[in-house]
DNA sequence: TATTAGCACTACCATCTAATGAGTGCTAAA
DNA sequence: TTTAGCACTCATTAGATGGTAGTGCTAATA
């Protein structure tokens, strides 16, 4: 191994050779790599040491960045198309990119204009502003985006309705406080008359408004589990209903916007790549995932390639970051692109836009 | 003029020249023509003369369909694309084609099989179903697949419910017949008591139920224009919350999937294709326009590439037809695909979904 | 008179051959 | 430690070539 011309002090006293400080790469190396990536973001082209020389700001030879290249790519930062060609990034060097970003660069006064909603005025709800946030995204990023609809289980209840349809079928309308009207059908044996329903209802909503449905399902457990015989019929039977109303329905949904963008970027003109695409966004599940995962923890969330483990999704990078309310973080809001997109960029626009997402569901909230 | 040759009696009495007899293709140009049509929607490549003589039924030598393929190029239903090349059909091929598709062919009892609707178990409603439709489709066909919402003008009143948010909103419920639950916000000036809003919503269920959204709104708008003094006070916020909660408030949505199928297809590789694509989906009114369309009259409808007059979906063909309920048609659902689409398949498949779904909806349905 | 065989012609396509050029690695000099 | 120089590699491009699938036309044929 050639290249220990860049020993740093450290390096040489701790015996570490290269480009390596303490296994950190030393500031010159640092400044070669961030360059090439930046310069491939830009122009998605091999980058080459003459070209490098040129548009970085030190001077230093190409030769002597070849050397340096050379290391970074025995280090797995860079690799070669081909042996005449320029490097090209690997998911190791994005990494190294993005965690070294420190401060996050915000969105250009132009851009902030163009990220608004206007669905708000409309009385629309939830879902529909979720639907221009995400459809937004997209046209901006040129880009797929993906926002998951508000978690059930966290969000509190504001009211219940039960509807009469036939003598077997109940509509169970939901809404929570963070705004979302959820509906489903449920099926009973026995037949009950709408006066009930209404009872039961006004029953369930005294006894519940304000928690959470994860709380409630709990608590409806509870009853369940204690003697039933101490409850007169009304509540029996409203605790019997309640239990098939809160039952965990719909498995929480997802919004996808853009997905054609991707198909107009260079990177994924092989027709392999095209069709693991398709099957990543039909399987939505595994994107789902990674959106709930995004949820538990605060800022922005970056998957770099190879880093998802889902398999259809590499050579994609994604980022997400949760929306929320004034009271609980509802669902993720992401962008899924190439892995040399490029990410200042995109980091600030889904920050960005998830305020503004923030902000306006806030104000939508039954609070 | 050559050609001559192929005469027809009646031709030759009334003065007309070539293929044609009374302005219609005769009989062995047809023939011809369907195999040519048959023959590329299949291979996607440009028919020869040589090919064709093989795999046609009757005899017919190679230069003799050269004649007729000549002949019907003069005519406008093939074209080529270069000198030496075989003959490719015209978007007025195709709809001759279409338009000699006499028996509807039947789907395949395999895929029969794979047409059926399983979110109807999951107590899902009618979004659910609709969408778990089209993803079926596009699946099956491997296109873009497109249906429209139910429209809430046309569906009856099934049950309103009014639930005070806040001191200045109201959340208005909608659930027609259909089985479709609406719902948006609206503003007032004055607050109201939840029990006010509970005896204006007995109120107007008791006054519009099983009366269309249509119906209602002239009502309302009678009841508006008529000397308001001589309601009492109840009655007349009802009718100015009434108003506001009927407002024609969503215009309709459409549900897409399988977009990214097409770029999979030959035919859209062209980066200008693909631009027009996203552009084409991305404006989704115009789409709109065609399935609103196809709801006003009964049966399959084809629109073949220029035909459709949405620039941006030219070289696509769309077939669409509605679904419905026991009582009303309800929306459409249909294919995009390209020009050279396998048309008595995707037909029967568009009609045969379009079926289940109608089944389905209707066994959801409140009656 | 309608059909067909034959033939010249056209244009695409795949293959091959340089020639080009952007890039590398290595070595020796600064 | 850096850099200049040089040999080398390999993708890409442009031209040239032969093959092929197709055409249109004409003259012979049924």
């Amino acid at each position: 191994m050639h290249g220990d011309f860049l020993l740093g002090k450290k390096a040489a006293v701790t015996g570490k050779r290269g480009l390596l400080e303490d296994m950190v790469l030393n500031e010159r190396a640092q400044l070669v790599l961030n360059s090439i990536i930046e310069n491939y973001i830009q122009s998605s082209e091999p980058i080459g040491s003459r070209t490098l020389s040129k548009s970085i700001g030190v001077t230093l030879s190409p030769a002597t960045i070849r050397n340096i290249m050379s290391d970074l790519a025995e280090l797995g930062y860079l690799i070669q198309t081909h042996t005449s060609a320029g490097r090209v990034p690997t998911d190791k060097a994005y990494r190294f990119y993005v965690n070294s970003l420190s401060t996050p660069s915000s969105v250009p006064e132009q851009i902030k204009q163009k990220i608004t909603l206007v669905s708000t005025e409309q009385g629309m709800q939830v879902e529909g502003i979720l639907a221009e946030a995400v459809h937004m995204l997209a046209d901006l990023t040129k880009f797929a985006c993906v926002v998951s609809t508000p978690k059930a289980s966290v969000s509190r209840l504001q009211r219940i309705e039960l509807i009469k349809i036939s003598e077997d079928r109940i509509l169970v309308i939901l809404v929570t406080k963070a705004g979302v009207v959820r509906d489903k059908i449920i099926f009973v044996k026995d037949s009950h008359s709408q006066d009930f329903l209404n009872s039961v209802a006004s029953f369930l909503n005294e006894k519940f408004k304000n928690h959470s449905m994860q709380e409630i399902r709990e608590k409806i457990h509870q009853y369940l589990v204690d003697d039933r015989n101490r409850y007169h019929d009304l509540l029996a039977q409203a605790v019997r209903l309640g239990k098939k109303a809160f039952e965990l329905n719909n498995p929480g949904e997802m919004l996808i916007d853009g997905q054609m963008n991707l198909l107009l970027d260079s990177h994924f003109h092989k027709q392999s790549s095209v069709r693991s695409l398709i099957d990543a966004f039909n399987q939505k599940s595994e994107i789902m995932k990674i959106l709930d995962d995004s949820m538990r923890q605060k800022g922005v969330h970056i998957f770099i390639g190879i880093e998802n483990d889902f398999e259809q999704l590499q050579g994609c990078s994604l980022i997400t970051t949760s929306y929320r309310n004034n009271q609980n973080v509802l669902g993720s809001i992401g962008v899924v692109g190439p892995t040399s997109m490029d990410y200042k960029r995109i980091i600030s626009m889904v920050e960005y836009t998830a305020k503004i997402l923030s902000e306006t569901i806030t104000e939508r909230s039954y609070d």
